[in-house]
DNA sequence: AAGACAATCTATCGGCACGA
DNA sequence: TCGTGCCGATAGATTGTCTT
């Protein structure tokens, strides 16, 4: 006989989904200081890029300070001139280059022109309101033009740190939840057939189950594997990406590639999400675990015995 | 031969725009 | 107003290539 995994009923789901939101809210108003080191961090890689280029005047941008910019990893930067920035791929299909590498760029100098061409026809003109006339900028300019270029890098690049922080945060506590529990973490394989993969009290991560990516695949004491997915949604709108188009969609997948009684598809939810997502993704076979509430993982596990 | 660097591929979440 | 599809910006793993 096995166990399933708990189904909720739409009052638990309300609950837990409210408990989840709020975690979410407490945590984004908590000053981490995330904020202050992106900018520190951008604000640093412009001053440089100024001082390299001495302030983008006309004349100071020759291709040996555009080679010796990009050397000195300032690429990022250069692309953040231009209003709105060019992302690295933009960059690369619209200046016609093969490379954006530093060390390929360093040996082509006309590569180097080809990239500034571009920024120079959409450089900002708001904020380098002196690349216009011709003239030297005021202190205010300068100070302006680096205050507003740091803010956009170090906007993007909290955008990324959330995503990733969001993904490896959970993973992690759930790691260590199963490691708390007496599972030990195996290296990561590719399970082709359900007798592959972790054996009982191991589990694994990013495991390719079938030809699909599992974040944590467990061993169940019944010898089912059970399929974690990790996943954060910080809005309503996202929930339903998150849960019925990533999660539940793999859960599909897995529940027909190795049947119904051989995996249990799983999310561990964390963030804002919709009720009726839930209740959705729930009934197309997927468990749905919290991570406010890891015990509940443990409590399905030790069901299994 | 080793280690650095580059290219490629895939995954993450977030946000816009469109149509019901 | 809401649900949905699609795409953007980036990180990380893996594989490939070049230097030293």
């Amino acid at each position: 006989m096995t166990s399933s995994p708990a189904r909720w009923t739409t009052a638990e789901l309300a609950e837990d989904s409210a408990i989840s939101a709020a975690e979410f809210r407490t945590e984004r108003l908590a000053v981490t200081g995330a904020w202050e080191s992106h900018y520190q961090a951008a604000r640093s890689k412009f001053e440089l890029l100024f001082q390299k280029l001495s302030n983008l005047n006309p004349g100071g941008v020759t291709d040996a300070n555009l080679t010796d910019a990009y050397g000195s990893g300032l690429g990022e930067a250069l692309r953040y001139l231009a209003g709105p920035p060019i992302s690295d791929d933009d960059l690369q299909v619209i200046a016609n280059v093969d490379s954006l590498a530093p060390g390929v760029l360093k040996k082509k100098p006309e590569e180097v022109r080809k990239v500034f061409e571009v920024i120079e026809r959409v450089i900002d003109v708001h904020r380098f309101p002196w690349i216009e006339t011709g003239t030297n900028p005021t202190d205010q300019e300068r100070d302006a033009a680096l205050l507003a270029s740091s803010v956009l890098l170090a906007a993007q690049r909290i955008a990324t740190e959330r995503r990733v922080e969001g993904k490896d945060g959970q993973e992690t506590r759930v790691k260590d939840y199963l490691r708390s529990q007496g599972f030990t973490e195996v290296p990561t394989a590719t399970i082709t057939t359900i007798v592959k993969g972790p054996q009982p009290m191991q589990f694994c991560a990013e495991c390719l189950l079938g030809e699909r990516k599992a974040d944590v695949v467990v061993r169940l004491h019944d010898t089912r594997l059970m399929a974690i997915e990790c996943k954060v949604s910080n809005s309503a709108t996202n929930s339903v990406k998150r849960l019925n188009n990533d999660a539940a969609v793999k859960a599909e997948y897995w529940l027909k590639m190795f049947g119904t009684s051989q995996v249990v598809p799983a999310a561990m939810l964390s963030g804002v999400f919709k009720v009726m997502n839930l209740e959705q993704a729930q009934q197309r076979g997927l468990a749905l675990l919290w991570a406010h509430d890891l015990d509940k993982l443990g409590l399905f596990i030790e069901s299994t015995r």
